[in-house]
Parts: C-alpha cells; sequence; structure tokens
DNA sequence: GTGAAAGCGCTAACAC
DNA sequence: GTGTTAGCGCTTTCAC
C-alpha cells in the first residue's frame, strides 16, 4: 500500500549528470572490455550512478538482450510438500549464484492451469523451464516447446532431460545398511509397492537386487499405505499373527514412524529386537527416539542440477542430454540398526 | 540442454498475416472496450494470431506500460522451513488468481545477499515485494524504497503493513480447549519461553489472560527447547520428580511430540491422564496417537493476504494501512483432551 | 576515447 | 473502423 513506486532513475539521468552519453555510461556500467574509457570518465561515471542510485531497467534490457536471467519453475504441489522444500531451495540457491531469479508456479495439478502457467511463462522470455512434480514419475506435458526445459524429479514421453533420484541405489544402500548389521533373515519390507509409482518400485527391486546378492532375501511385505496409522495397523497385525520380524525397511519415515509406535505398543525394542530403516531423510527422522536410519532423498541436489543444466552448465551433463540423470541418495546412519538379537546363521 | 529458443512471432507478423495494423492487433487482443474494431476483423485477428501461436512479448510490454504483473517474495529460509511452505503456496495462488507471478527468492539471512536480491528484484520493476521471515519478529529491513512493500511474518521499525499470525488470540484458543474440558488445576506450559521470540512470548500471554479470565492460572512452565529431544528430557525430569500434570499447553507440535513419547515412557495416558494441547498443526499432529489438538499457524492465509495487500485490494486492509494485521488462529479439536481425571473443583 | 542513432516489441495518442 | 507513429530504457554498431 501507501506511495506507489519512485520515480526510476534512467541510463540518460546518469549520463547528463555524468556528462557524457549513454553509450558511455552503458559501457562502463556494463564493464565493456576493451571499450578504452579514460579511469577518470569512469570513475566519475560510477560515481554519479552511486550517487543517483541507478538501477538498470531489467525489462529494457531484456528487450534489448533478448536475455532475461530468469528461470521459470512449474510443480504440481512441492512448496506445499514437507520434503519438496528442498527441490525449490535448491534451484533457488543455484540460479541465485549464476545470477539468475527464480519464477516458481504452482499448477496444482491442474492441466489447464498448467497450461497457463506455461504460456505466461513462455511470454516473459524465461531463460529456461524447469518442470518438477513432487509424485516422481508422470508423463502428461503441457505444450512447451522451449529451448530449454527440463524435468525435475520426474519423466515423461518427450526427449528431455530428467533429474531423477536413484531410487533403485537408494533401495540397495537400504538394504546393505542392514547387510552391514549382520541380518540376513527375518527382513520384511514395509510399505505399499505398485508399479506405477516410482520410487516404491525402484526402491523395492534395489532392496531386493542387494539382499540377492548377499544371498539373503526379503522374509515378507507389509502392506500398508504411505501414513503413520496405516503402518502402525499393518505392523501391529503382523507382530500379533506370527513371528516377531528381525528388521524392518519402512518405504518412508512416516511408515517407520508407524512402525515405530506398533513396535513400541507390542514391548519390542529398538534396535535391540528390530532393527529399522528407512527412506527420505526427513526431519522426523531425527525426532523418532531412537534416532532413525534413513537413506536420504538429495532434493537440494536435485534442484541445483537441475538448474545447472537450463543454464547448460552441467559438465557431467553436457555429454548425455536427453536423458535420466540419477541423482545419489545417500544413507544417514543414525541408532535403529543392531546386529540381530538371536545371531542368525548367514545364509 | 538442446535447442535454444524458438524464433517468436511478434504482433507485427500477426497484422501482416491478418492484413491489418498492428494498432488494430493490439487493440483486439487488449480487448480494448470503445474500440469499434468489426466482428469480422476481430475474429481473423484472434484467428490468425491462435494460428501463428502468437504470444505477447512481457518485457516489451513491460517497459511500455510499467507494469510488469510481478510480485517479488524475499525471505531468509521460509521455503526451507516445513510450516513455511504454506505462507509461499498462499500467496503463490493468490498472485496467480490476480494474473501475477511470484519471483520468490531467500536470502539465507545473510544482509548481504538479501540487499543484493531487493536490488534485483526493483531492477525487474516488480509491481510489489513481500519480505517474510520464518522466525516472526525482526527488525534489520534492507534499504527497500519500493511504493508496495509489505511484511509476512515480521515487523519492523519502518511504518510498514505487516502480516501476522494472531498468537495472543491462539494462546486464548488452547487456554480455552482445556477449558472447556473442564482443566482448572494441573496445567503446565511446555517449551520455552523469552521476550525476544514473538510466538512464544504472545502464546504464553493468551494462555495466562485466558486461564486469568476462568479463574485458573498455569501451576508451572516445563523449560525445553524446541525439539522433540529437549521436550522428551523436561518433561520426563519434571514427571520423575513431581505430580503428574493434568495437562500439558506444548508451544509447538515437536514439543508435544517430545511429550508423548516422556508421557508414554511413563506410563501415563493421553488423554485419560494427561490431556495435550499444542501449536501450528503441523503435519505431526495427525500423525501421533492420540491425533493431537493444535492451534494452526493460518500460513496459508497470510500469504493470501499478504499479496492482496501487496496489490492494494484487500479492503478490510485499505483503511489500516502501515499497521499490523492479525490473522486468527483457529483451534483444530482432535483426541488429545478429556476432561481431568479426578475431578478437580472449580477454583 | 566518446557520441549519435537504430531498434528490441509493445501501447496508445492522434490522424484519417 | 483502421493506420501512423512516438516512445518506454537499454545495448551496440559505426562514425568521429
Amino acid at each position: 500500500m501507501t506511495r506507489d513506486r519512485l520515480p526510476r532513475v534512467r541510463l540518460r539521468d546518469v549520463a547528463e549528470r555524468a556528462g557524457v552519453s549513454v553509450t558511455t555510461v552503458s559501457f562502463v556500467l556494463n564493464e565493456r572490455p576493451g571499450s578504452g574509457i579514460s579511469v577518470e570518465t569512469r570513475d566519475r561515471v560510477l560515481r554519479v550512478a552511486r550517487e543517483m542510485g541507478y538501477r538498470p531497467n531489467a525489462a529494457a534490457r531484456s528487450l534489448r538482450t533478448q536475455v532475461t536471467n530468469t528461470i521459470g519453475l512449474i510443480s504440481d504441489q512441492i512448496v506445499t510438500d514437507n520434503y519438496g522444500g528442498d527441490l525449490i531451495r535448491g534451484a533457488l540457491a543455484t540460479a541465485l549464484q549464476h545470477d539468475h531469479l527464480l519464477i516458481v508456479v504452482e499448477s496444482q495439478d491442474d492441466p489447464e492451469v498448467e497450461r497457463h502457467l506455461v504460456e505466461d511463462l513462455l511470454a516473459r522470455q524465461v531463460d529456461g523451464i524447469i518442470l518438477a512434480t513432487i509424485t516422481s514419475d508422470r508423463i502428461q506435458l503441457p505444450g512447451i516447446r522451449h529451448g530449454r526445459t527440463v524435468l525435475l524429479n520426474c519423466t515423461s514421453s518427450h526427449a528431455l532431460p530428467a533429474i531423477l533420484a536413484d531410487e533403485l541405489g537408494g533401495g540397495r544402500e537400504a538394504a546393505n545398511a542392514l547387510l552391514r548389521a549382520g541380518h540376513r533373515h527375518g527382513i520384511f519390507l514395509v510399505g505399499e509397492v505398485t508399479d506405477t509409482l516410482r520410487p516404491a518400485r525402484e526402491r523395492h527391486r534395489g532392496v531386493t537386487a542387494a539382499l540377492g546378492e548377499a544371498g539373503a532375501e526379503l522374509e515378507g511385505m507389509i502392506g500398508c499405505r504411505w501414513w503413520p496409522e496405516s503402518a502402525y495397523d499393518a505392523v501391529s497385525t503382523q507382530l500379533s499373527s506370527r513371528e516377531a520380524p528381525r528388521a524392518l525397511i519402512c518405504l518412508n519415515d512416516r511408515v517407520a514412524f508407524g512402525a515405530y509406535q506398533a513396535l513400541a505398543d507390542a514391548g519390542l525394542r529398538i534396535p535391540d529386537d528390530v532393527s529399522v530403516v528407512s527412506f527420505d531423510d526427513s526431519e522426523l527422522a531425527r525426532w523418532l527416539r531412537p534416532q532413525l536410519t534413513s537413506v536420504a532423498l538429495p532434493y537440494f541436489d536435485m534442484g541445483r542440477i537441475a538448474v545447472e543444466s537450463v543454464l547448460g552448465l552441467s559438465q557431467e551433463w553436457a555429454h548425455a542430454p536427453d536423458q535420466e540423470h540419477l541423482v545419489a541418495m545417500p544413507v544417514r546412519e543414525r541408532g535403529s540398526i543392531a546386529a540381530p538379537r538371536s545371531g542368525a546363521a548367514p545364509a
């Protein structure tokens, strides 16, 4: 509210006050190399510009240079999501480092809105577009035809670069953490594995692969939704009907949370009776008691890489455009894993 | 990566193809009232524009109109924060509704970065600036001199509009929830109250006020940091050394989480033995067992109001510029409050 | 070493 | 009803 925009100082104003032409001022301010401006003139222009509080008009400059130093980030609802923020933050920080600004928009998963947003972004001549989803995996692309577009945390049928978490590798990490502690038997996967949900599918595959290579295998699956409540119910049922598992691989921290509650209610101790490992490494992992060993989602890095790609300055990327770029998921070891209680004989 | 920007269709291209002047096209496309364009011409222009995929160049338009339809949102690290996302989301959604785009930047609390960002935003002629913090409260303002600036979740010494959560009212809500259930005695506040941290200070004041009006009072304070671990320790200590409290008012959900753990370890049941009420209404509140009654942080609304203010279209706001605008914190009743076990005699 | 001037794509006053 | 044209503030070629 209150007073409106202040009158802007133009290049011409600075030029007049400094007693030179706009060209000179432009050259000085843009530090144009080889434009032999005398040191005195240079200093004078600089001083006057500062005194007058000159600030270049980005619209005018963009109109002229065809460059906006702006990247558009369209997401379905990333900002909303708890973990998703890191995706944005990585992109934000990196864009800033490279002197770009990020325009963040959310489509709320509405294709119509999304189309409109793309239009708007294109009209603003953004230098690049990042298309992100929180759900990972997904296909429908709005009618984007912008030279520099990258997919963040999703894929499409179009030949576009995509930045994804290496969920398969993450699955291996989780299994290996258990294997390192000596676990071979009584390992259960807790969560919901479907073919359509990439993270779950890949994590599962990674787990089975790593376990298999060590001559071990999953004892079973405890199916539940991605929420604590559902996990609590499923794990409780499992505990009451069968022999207690020795280790739980939970498909995310919220599921692990539910499992913790169920384990506690059943009088089982973590990690003494049951080891638990999980995915996402959300804040929850540090809040649980004992703190939860979790395989981290590399969202910050993914955001960073997306911007680097869209800006065309990612080396690793340069020789493999139009491809999936997998970002490692490191395991964060905490206190929820211990050696199996009754020393299980290695298979 | 891959191919670069596509050649753009200009207004002139559309005009030529449609066999009219640019003025006509401009008038048609901008739906300028009272510019008697014949229906045939209008339709033809519209059709041609669509066929050619015309999209106005925002830079050129802004240069001409002095309006960018863009709002800059500078935060210290809101995007990062778990709850903070809603602040952005509210702003994002509202900006979109009013056909504006949001440029989100984070200063990471670095004043130097912040200054730079403000410069950049101003250079881009944003129509307004929203300055947000996640910590609430704070004073130092970068050298902003933009007509339309509002403070979101913070205040300053400058005479700028500020959108804040009504933490005092929220404190009353929390206390009232307990009072309604019949609690009068054995009520403890869990958390860290200091004069410098507005949310804690105001919540505390609200609690005491509401309690006082009902002839009750806080039995004591259980001091701890804002994290589960710290809360767990503090509450555990309290439980082992003194009579068990009948109700806990936790200064946020994370503290409540720690309290839940401590209560469980002490064999106390929620809400039968001890009632718990908290603040923030984060996802955690729904994950806890029993689900936690919590006073919600109205972040989405705050973001919305900030944009409406900066755009100058908030009625409630219009007649009270340069003032603090408090947004109500509604209590979300769940299962963590019950009548006190041993019927306490009303004071 | 410095300046004049063209032009980026658009809007809008003014002319016809 | 429709077209001509002047600029918005900047970069940059070319001339001096």
